[in-house]
DNA sequence: TTAACTTTGACTAATATTGACTATTATTAT
DNA sequence: ATAATAATAGTCAATATTAGTCAAAGTTAA
């Protein structure tokens, strides 16, 4: 599913650690050097996949022994994560940010494979078929949202 | 059927891949390239030739290493019905036209209850909350469609 | 002949890569 | 202590690298 570009190969290599780790500190240089690419670009791939929509949060530190570090974030449970997840969304929403919502859904056992599917398969850009890109995100949000506090009480 | 024209050509390429692989991952302009066409052929052979209707989910990326990816997926027996529904549905379904028709779906096994809840909250009145009644139930049909065209295949 | 299908290319959109410049923090020299 | 310098990381915009859209023009089949 990745590696076709650095930023993938990056994402990758930064989550196989946090898949263990729970957080991991790089030196920005250093993991530039050792994927061949400027450092700039490490602080693209963390704008891009290390969001806090996502689940992540990112510190850092400039200067001598400086450092970036990324910490995988607990969500909490139920309700508290629901809540932070229409926080988070706010008033509107991209496929891509979306995607990453759901995904996490999923990851912490809040909705099944064929629920997450479905609801993908009901927002995506192509459905929606939206022109205006800010209403299409605007609904996008409004939809997530309302499923959202459907699963307030559709759980258990 | 064999061989007349470029995009038969194509088509008859992919298609023997995927007579092996389940799925095809290209990058457009190298199979442009090597069938010496302009790279918009490949979205029109993928257009005509790789849709959902013929088992075929495509999903694509741009930027440094984009490609274009397609899968062959298992049709299910359902088809006629959703292809009934979708006629049906037309360019914009009401939100009581829509539970009856998700009350089908759920009688006929085709969603179970949790699922059809999903998708009354996804896009019940409510939810969407869009002024315009005209273009609220525009979107409620354009989600339904998609959902309805989701319900077609499974991964294999 | 006409309607459907195919081919083409100009323009658009999304994503990734790069590097010059800036900001912050630590270390060293005075 | 303070100032200068070194060592980091951050920002942003330019450029590069893809794929998508759409409509005009060409081709084929009924």
């Amino acid at each position: 599913m990745q590696g076709r570009n650095i930023s993938d190969i990056i994402e990758a290599y930064l989550k196989q650690i946090l898949a263990e780790s729970a957080r991991v500190e790089i030196k920005r240089s250093e993991i530039a050097e050792l994927f061949n690419c400027v450092p700039s670009q490490i602080n693209y791939v963390i704008k891009t996949r290390f969001t806090i929509q996502r689940g992540y949060l990112v510190q850092s530190k400039r200067g001598g022994g400086g450092y970036i570090r990324i910490e995988k974030v607990k969500l909490l449970d139920d309700r508290d994560m629901l809540d932070t997840m229409i926080q988070l969304i706010g008033g509107q929403i991209s496929q891509r940010d979306e995607l990453a919502l759901v995904q996490k859904l999923y990851d912490d056992h809040v909705i099944e494979r064929k629920e997450a599917n479905l609801i993908l398969a009901a927002t995506s850009r192509e459905t929606l078929a939206i022109a205006d890109r800010q209403l299409e995100e605007q609904i996008r949000a409004n939809i997530l949202i309302g499923i959202l506090n459907h699963l307030r009480y559709e759980r258990e």
